[in-house]
DNA sequence: TGTGTGATAGTCT
DNA sequence: GACTATCACACAT
């Protein structure tokens, strides 16, 4: 047997319970299910802000709370990737609620959703910022030096900060080791502000961006 | 700069 | 006609 495979499998066994501790390290929050997430689109969005979004990234944990999101139909809504049918990037917003649909914009921002709505019927929620509150040396080796209020104050910014890109696009987050939500049983409902969406020409009218108004670590 | 779309052209049958 | 490949172009949660 060539020497360096009882090594590797050692290396392995080490990062495995590495990720186990990290994943025990959540104290009372408990993991967000599937039936979570398998509801309209809007209630799923405006649900999401006050939870925690978890990363296990290089052996660290990152959590940020979640302080601003949209919410996206299908056929019906303009902008939604959904609304021109499937394709083979925004197949996903059909497949199972639960599951990260992470895309690419302007070739460079991966853009991190979760599917909502029951299977078959297309729909997500984009997370657009996040409150840095572990791990924030990690995020900095992401983001370079960026302030606190910096680090995960919009879409992109989030993603980078988190190490989420196109390789956690289909992870099903009521189930993955290294990225998920994560609340309180009886969270306090936040105060929260509806605005229109952001970056989208049609369907202006409707107030699908959520945010918690006196965070400041929103994107504005 | 990746993705989707529409135009055009080529191949199969 | 059906299907595939290539390309130019517009535009982006």
């Amino acid at each position: 047997m060539p020497v360096g495979v009882p090594w590797i499998g050692w290396l392995y066994f080490k990062e495995y319970a590495r990720t186990s501790e990290l994943i025990e390290a959540g104290g009372k929050m408990e993991r967000l299910t599937r039936s979570f997430f398998a509801r309209d689109s809007a209630r799923v969005a405006e649900d999401l802000l006050g939870t925690l979004l978890v990363r296990i990234w290089n052996s660290h944990r990152l959590e940020g709370k979640v302080v601003e999101t949209e919410a996206y139909y299908g056929e019906k809504d303009p902008p939604s990737h959904a609304a021109s049918g499937k394709t083979e990037r925004s197949r996903i917003m059909w497949s199972r609620p639960g599951l990260a649909y992470v895309y690419l914009i302007y070739g460079i921002h991966s853009m991190f959703n979760v599917v909502t709505e029951k299977s078959d019927l297309p729909g997500a929620v984009l997370i657009r910022a996040v409150e840095p509150l572990k791990g924030l040396k990690a995020m900095r080796k992401n983001r370079g030096r960026a302030s606190r209020r910096e680090l995960a104050s919009g879409p992109g910014k989030l993603t980078e900060a988190f190490g989420i890109g196109k390789e956690e696009n289909g992870v099903d987050l009521t189930d993955s080791r290294y990225l998920w939500f994560a609340g309180e049983k009886d969270l306090e409902p936040e105060r929260i502000r509806t605005t229109e969406r952001i970056g989208v020409s049609e369907a202006r009218e409707k107030k699908l961006r959520f945010l918690i108004p006196d965070s400041d670590f929103t994107s504005e």
